[in-house]
RNA sequence: GAUUCAGUAGCUCAGUAGGUAGAGCAACGGCCUUUUAAGCCGUGGGUCCUGGGUUCGAGUCCCAGCUGGAUCACCA
């Protein structure tokens, strides 16, 4: 892992370099991070498309990030690298300089702009004789200097050579992931997309985008650890919600038709490829309602979603072709237990579940119901299989406490889960809204919760008292965003769909300054030398021998050819002395 | 939490048997004075993740730790 240096920074060659290139800028009159606005009047992407046939371009405006730079004498070439993708830059001396002075291209252009400043450029477009689409630079101006040398990724005939994939570096900086892999930038515009799609489609059907509390009193609607907090002014623990569905039903009960909400989710759970421990989940609640219903929209709502990013249906998951055209397959999870295993345990009791757990060397322990040792059998033996957009239907009430019971199924429940590549997408149900079942599945929790589960849920009287009043049926859904993105961006890790995934926080190293030497005796002129010497510690510089001192010391200067007067052993002497 | 792999120059990586730390790109200087060039020649650049240990000698072997990845476990 990189550390962080503080207080004192050292620097690479590289850095120091641009830092002076920065130096001489200045010195030049050259402004490396002018405040006035630059003019951008077209996009990489509108030139490269647009041209000849459209648009000429006899005069343009663009900004961007030099990502590299050949340069020829009198003349270069430039890439240039904007939101929307690269474009070659030409540059000629003569005509960035008309007059006799050359500065503006022999010292600022080619000595101190660098691969990975920000410049803008006014010129006109035109072909080369390689017949790339180019833009003939007549003015340019530096817009930001860059300090950190950006990783160099090279490209040849569509092959990427040096890529930047270190995950830990292109996680913790993922504005460098950003900048120098493309696809990178797209799988987030295709995240983006996908949730604009959502939203689109909910919006016609009329169904209102609400906001609901994250920092709840009680944390439900999911089994699931909570973060914990403390709000000062009244005193009270917070939780971080880990869902928003006792919200959202609390506000069809108040007789919204149909509320959805893009929300935040925190989970204190582990973290793998799947989960991180703040995700984005839509949940959606229609009134009047079922299940049935909703199986139907989220269908329809996918589909659409598929076909808005990649205009197809038909896309490439790993390994796999996914289709989301519909219809999709649905199995009642009795029946994919069949379809997978060829065993009927719908009219099984406890023991028999047991035994054929057993048979198909599920692992199971003790505590398990028989809601759970479904719940395994189907995890196990089924789930993984479920490649194409499957619904499984009627979950194990045991399961599900805010579901309804089934209209005709004894001990199950209103509810489907869609699977996709082996992997939960969405969960739905019709919603319980008999207030009297609802606490007795609640106080069903609390003895779980009793007997350990530290994610069972709590009683929330409040959304009680609201179906007292009463809800109207209900049909909810709960789509995983992130898990969606996935999916639909061909990414491997939920890391991938996220911006800023969460990481241990980088370690800062504590350097010394110059000021510490200083204050143990090293006069000034060498205190600033002494890390670069490798004495990055005060105290081991006090333990060390001064003869050892004299002669690193020595070298240094003679190595760097330090503009300082060489050390006597006499001098480091008095120098610990003074300690 | 367990197992396992990795951490070496700004970036991507090599490093044999334990014996002076390497390459390509990037940087710097030069050639080239020009609608092409990942061009040619030269130069500089290292806390080999950290801390111990073994050894005459450790990037390399041993122990501990840090960070990340993968797999598993847990978990909607």
């Amino acid at each position: 892992m990189r550390k962080i240096t503080k207080m004192a920074q050292i620097l690479s060659e590289q850095e120091q370099i641009r830092r002076d290139s920065l130096k001489e800028l200045i010195s030049l009159g050259v402004n490396p991070y002018p405040a006035d606005t630059f003019d951008v009047d077209v996009t990489t992407k509108e030139i490269l498309e647009n041209y000849p046939e459209k648009n000429t371009y006899p005069q343009v405006n663009i900004a961007g990030r030099i990502m590299s730079r050949r340069i020829m004498g009198a003349a270069s070439f430039v890439e240039l690298q904007d939101a929307t993708g690269r474009i070659q830059l030409y540059f000629k001396r003569d005509d960035i300089c008309p007059d006799d002075d050359k500065t503006m291209y022999n010292v600022v252009f080619k000595r101190l702009l660098d691969f990975g400043d920000i410049i803008g450029v006014k010129g006109f477009v035109f072909v080369t004789q390689m017949g790339e689409t180019t833009i003939h630079v007549t003015e340019f101006k530096l817009l930001s200097k860059s300090l950190k040398p950006l990783p160099v990724v090279k490209e040849k005939d569509d092959k990427v050579y040096d890529a930047f994939t270190d995950p830990d570096q292109r996680y913790r900086q993922r504005y460098v992931d950003l900048i120098v892999n493309p696809h990178v930038k797209d799988a987030f515009l295709k995240r983006t997309k996908m949730v604009n799609s959502i939203r689109e489609y909910l919006n016609i059907k009329g169904y209102l985008e609400v906001e609901t509390p994250v920092l709840q009193p009680l944390y439900g609607g999911a089994a699931a650890r909570p973060f914990k907090t403390h709000h000062n002014a009244l005193d009270i623990t917070l939780y971080l919600r880990i869902a928003n569905e006792l919200y959202l039903k609390r506000l069809i009960v108040g007789g919204y038709d149909g509320v959805y909400e893009f929300s935040k989710d925190f989970r204190n759970e582990g973290m793998d490829r799947f989960h991180n421990p703040e995700f984005t989940q839509i949940e959606l609640y229609v009134a009047y309602k079922d299940y049935e219903w909703m199986m139907n929209l989220v269908e329809e709502m996918i589909e659409k979603a598929a076909i808005d990013i990649h205009g197809t249906t038909l896309l490439k998951v790993g390994e796999n072709e996914i289709d989301f055209k519909r219809p999709w397959k649905r199995y009642t999870m009795f029946g994919a237990i069949e379809h997978f295993t060829g065993i009927d345990i719908s009219a099984m009791n406890e023991q028999e579940l047991v035994e054929v757990a057993q048979k198909l060397s599920v692992k199971i322990d003790p505590s398990m119901g028989k809601g759970k040792l479904i719940d395994e059998i189907f995890g196990e033996k089924c789930e993984p299989n479920l490649i194409q957009p499957t619904f499984i239907t009627d979950y194990p009430v045991e399961m599900s406490p805010l579901a309804k019971k089934h209209r005709t199924k004894e001990g199950l429940v209103e509810r489907f889960e869609a699977i996709c590549n082996g992997k939960e997408l969405c969960n739905a149900f019709s919603e319980l809204n008999d207030p009297i079942d609802q606490r007795k599945r609640f106080e069903d929790q609390l003895e779980l919760g009793k007997r350990g589960d530290e994610e069972s849920m709590i009683l929330d009287e409040d959304f009680l008292r609201s179906l007292e009043y009463g809800m109207p049926p209900t049909a909810g859904l709960g789509i995983g965003i992130d898990r969606l993105a996935m999916i639909m961006t061909n990414s491997n890790s939920i890391q991938d769909v996220l911006f800023f995934p969460q990481m241990r926080p980088e370690k800062v190293q504590e350097m010394p300054t110059s000021a510490d030497f200083v204050a143990i005796g090293v006069p000034e002129i060498w205190a600033e030398h002494l890390m670069k010497a490798g004495f990055t510690n005060p105290e081991d510089f006090k333990n060390a021998k001064s003869t050892q001192i004299h002669q690193t010391l020595n070298g240094y200067r003679k190595k760097n050819k330090l503009d300082i007067p060489a050390l006597l052993l006499e001098d480091v002497e008095g120098w610990i002395k003074k300690t």
